[in-house]
DNA sequence: CTGAAAGCGCTTACAG
DNA sequence: CTGAAAGCGCTTACAG
């Protein structure tokens, strides 16, 4: 452990001032080519690391920092998480600073979103976080951000191609394995098992497709449960709705002994179920909150997989950050633990 | 937002000097009674917080802490982790330092313990983390501690009626539930549950007890199974005597359809296991790491119990070094997450 | 293109 | 018991 180097060494080994040694590692230019390649190279071996203390205390230079995400709303409390999680990391940079702007956009509603975006851009942020669920509109704004060079991370839902810095979320494949395995331990193997997809349209909802291929996956090279593999999907979760499809699916099939619901929206199943004394099935879905947790503390749910939204959005916070003022780069890709939630452990996720 | 409050605000207001308001901030006495009441009285009207950039700029105070935890050894690598965790840890204060210096105890040796503390005492630290899993031995060290002025947190293991800062780990008893439903879930209500303890004396350990108490508990309340629990001791993991002990086990009892290893050492059982082709037996336990990672991989272990020992270490030192530091005080008991962990969703519990 | 200087908020001697 | 001053390592104008 040598002690440790300060702009000052550089400068004397480079018989230059403090001021050019600045500039040189700050690419601010006005340097002569002879001068920087000198001190790049003495920084270089010296292993400068500069002081975040001193550039915390010096600069209180705020970065602004945009999120946009779905609006929140209804049964669906998902994403209330994540701006906590946001407000959480934005405390953790202390002493540093930020400014956030929210930015929400209906869920499933690609003018909302186009609305929301252009807002965004015209605040003018330093970076941007978002969750790209609308693929096409997505791939607008990120190519709008390159042209600004804006940088952006995305968390939850991930879009290959983009110069996205990271990505933070769930790996939906093997979320939807876990989601098998689950019910593969318990129910027996002689029991079909009902997929549940609940989304307007499942086509333009990349996660749960790979949700439902990872959960059949699984059967295929680990499972023992050998009976029929059941897939519905019904529109939304109006009960009304719910209880017409799904009446008439276990009608047809009085052998389902465990239900999967691909999607946060578990609890609209659970309702069901309890409510027509279907009590005694295996139920597994995603997400701890609001419903969910109830359903799952009176165990009609058994097994919920979860992401930790608050952790997940804390980090991805944390990761543009440290892009934005230490210039840190993150993995392209960094899939979070996936937890794995009955009554038992639940209290202690909090 | 108001603009930050520094010591300079607070001098003006008080009509002194900011020498003196640190004086009076830092209690390093040498002020006037009635001084010393105006600073505090403007300082907490004010909700002064002291900039830690500068904190950390001005006075590299290298913190010496000293770790006292089980060596770690054999086929048990529980223990591999913690000092990870805390290495980290004093990577993430940065730009504050910290100097570590571990002591390792034979785990069930009070001679080494005592001699490992002894050895602490005279490094002289500012601040100890230990496993106080001998608690006789460990009370005394608190008192010597206690007496030395030196504050000490615990991990892993607690005891009460100690002055330690606070104590971050597992809540025994509700990892015992947790095992519990996943048997309970995984095997028919008919069937036998085996109880296995490996220790050499159950009594000592408390841990394993509040995990026992909380896996009878949960069936007294919530569970479905209503067969027989057999408890049986295991005095170490030697494969001979595993083999011995649970060969007669299963000849008196041939109706077990599920075992519960209160401890780490599950790979003992589940090597036996696996080599008595009883492999259909649901087999729950605790700790991912090493062979019981191995096992869990394979299937012969179907649940495995974490505590994710790294970001456990992590966050005692973290707590240890704000109190330090920052005079923070922590919650006297901060109980960390159960993970339930199978062969699918292990892969992303790094 | 480069250097010298001021100052971020705090702590640490030192002078009185 | 109290104040004035120096300095931690960096960044930001400003002067040349």
């Amino acid at each position: 452990m040598s002690k440790t180097v300060r702009i000052k060494d550089i400068a004397q080994k480079a018989g230059v001032s403090i001021g050019t040694v600045d500039r040189v590692l700050h690419n601010r230019g006005e340097v002569k080519a002879t001068t920087k390649e000198k001190v790049m190279a003495i920084a270089e071996k010296l292993n400068y690391k500069p002081n975040i203390a001193a550039r915390a205390l010096k600069s209180p230079t705020t970065y602004k920092i945009a999120i946009l995400i779905p609006l929140c709303q209804g049964d669906n409390q998902f994403w209330k998480m994540h701006p906590i999680g946001i407000e959480n990391g934005k405390e953790a940079i202390y002493p540093f600073k930020a400014t956030l702007e929210f930015f929400y956009y209906e869920m499933h509603n690609p003018n909302d979103f186009m609305r929301q975006a252009s807002a965004l851009v015209q605040w003018q942020p330093n970076g941007v976080i978002m969750a790209p669920i609308l693929k096409n509109e997505s791939v607008e704004l990120c190519h709008k951000l390159d042209d600004l060079e804006v940088p952006y991370v995305f968390i939850d839902t991930n879009i290959d191609d983009t110069n996205s810095l990271t990505f933070i979320g769930e790996d939906a494949y093997q979320a939807g394995r876990v989601a098998a395995s689950l019910i593969d331990s318990g129910i027996s193997p002689d029991k079909d098992i009902l997929i549940v997809n609940i989304a307007k349209n499942l086509e333009n909802i990349q996660h749960l497709q790979h949700r439902n291929q990872g959960f059949l996956s699984y059967f295929m090279d680990a499972g023992n449960n050998n009976a029929l593999k059941i897939s519905v999907e019904i529109p939304n979760t109006e009960p009304q709705e719910v209880k017409s499809i799904l009446d008439k699916v276990f009608e047809n099939n009085p052998n389902i002994g465990g239900v999967f619901v691909s999607s946060s929206r578990t609890f609209a199943v659970a309702e069901y179920l309890q409510k027509h004394q279907k009590q005694n099935l295996f139920l597994v879905g995603y997400e701890l909150f609001g419903k969910n947790s109830d359903f799952l503390q009176h165990r009609t749910i058994n097994f919920l997989i979860g992401q930790r939204p608050i952790e997940q959005a804390e980090k991805t916070f944390k990761k543009l950050f440290d892009y934005l003022a230490h210039n840190t780069i993150p993995n392209k890709k960094d899939y979070q633990p996936i937890d794995i939630i009955n009554a038992e452990n639940m209290g202690l996720l909090k």
